[in-house]
DNA sequence: GTTGTTCAGTATCGAACGGTACAGAAATCG
DNA sequence: CGATTTCTGTACCGTTCGATACTGAACAAC
């Protein structure tokens, strides 16, 4: 009823150490956000932060809903397009350029918000990045032989293209990790062939 | 110099045991897998893990150099395919099918290395596979109702286009969170886009 | 059989984790 | 002015983490 407070008023304000507590489990993931982390970042001490959102866990959900509602608001916008084509060309574009802000942690919270990023494991991340990025290089490899062969066409970019390749079988990856079924994973594929440059079977 | 042991042979077989590493690293990621949960599926004591691998980041880059050597084999197979059409066609679909077997954890070791399953964060897991899939929802309906307009063919399944948008999102954020410049990504997006239907600008 | 070397198992280390009890400080109400 | 209510800050709780001494047992060499 009364908007009047009663004792002592909250000497900081729950959006803006919200705000904090996104960065810090964007970069770093759930278990990767130590509370010490949390609270350095947030501005206040450990006891206001459970007074303020009741423990962890709850946290970060109210960290991934402010995500969703300021961050994400380009998908939102993006829905509103005319088109079709131009609903998901606006959306993959504003999002490729929401994952590499300079201004913000890279990549997604909802997608890397599972991580665990914190103290040892940053060596971890680097080099599951590069075990990946190896096979994209070999793909590549196999890719330009194509077209020196004349099996793709000349003005094809073999490294995007082994690129594209990857980001479709890494975002499979996170889809199966949810728990996709496979006909899900190859109903993608279908879709995913059709990108490809002369398409069909082949030699031909 | 002499294959000859010296004291007391080992009572367990290294390779097995780190068979059985890849399988809890795989489900929990680096951090979520406890050294005990490691010990325990590895039939091993603690000190026997030590004396046989060195420490747990040694363990996990023998795990994943076992993975990428047994079940990514699929990948290195693909590259021998005839035609890049095959080579790429033939890579994602044994990766959907890698993704997805029953016998083994879902999803990719090399993508979800790094999560941290262990413990609480299943639901945050959870919570954030339930995020993303109400973004895939939404994009569903958005494109579900362009074929009601005409705007894309008949014959299109709105929910499998939204699903392989996600696909790119996703796969576009594991690139980013792995430091892919911006260049990059939206050139994947290029590639990406011709696999949509119609194509081109679009109301015409 | 004795000696030397290696493995197995218990018990424990210090550090970091998420979470909290408690005392003091700052505000409004009567 | 007390009295009451709420927030701040320190100091600490029990638990779990990765990693290790240390004691005995098991094997080969001599």
């Amino acid at each position: 009823m009364s908007t009047v407070v009663r004792g002592r008023p909250r000497g900081f304000d729950a959006d803006t150490a919200l705000d904090r507590a996104v960065e810090v489990f964007w970069r770093q993931g759930y278990e990767g956000a130590s509370l010490s982390d949390l609270t350095e970042a947030m501005g206040i001490n450990r006891p206001s932060m459970y007074a303020a959102f009741g423990n962890k866990e709850e946290l970060f959900r109210r960290a991934v809903a402010r995500y969703a509602e300021a961050d994400m608001a380009y998908a939102r916008a993006a829905l509103a397009q005319p088109t079709a084509y131009a609903v998901v060309e606006t959306f993959l574009r504003a999002n490729a350029d929401a994952l590499t802000r300079p201004d913000r942690p890279s990549g997604c919270l909802s997608v890397q918000g599972g991580l665990a990023e914190g103290g040892d494991s940053g060596r971890i991340a680097s080099f599951l990045a590069e075990s990946r990025l190896a096979g994209e290089r070999e793909l590549a490899n196999r890719l330009s032989r194509a077209v020196a062969e004349g099996d793709l066409p000349t003005d094809t970019d073999a490294a995007a293209l082994a690129r594209y390749v990857m980001v479709v079988s890494e975002g499979n990856a996170v889809h199966a990790a949810a728990g996709a079924p496979r006909s899900a994973l190859h109903a993608t594929v279908d879709i995913a062939l059709r990108a490809l440059p002369v398409g069909g079977e082949g030699t031909e």
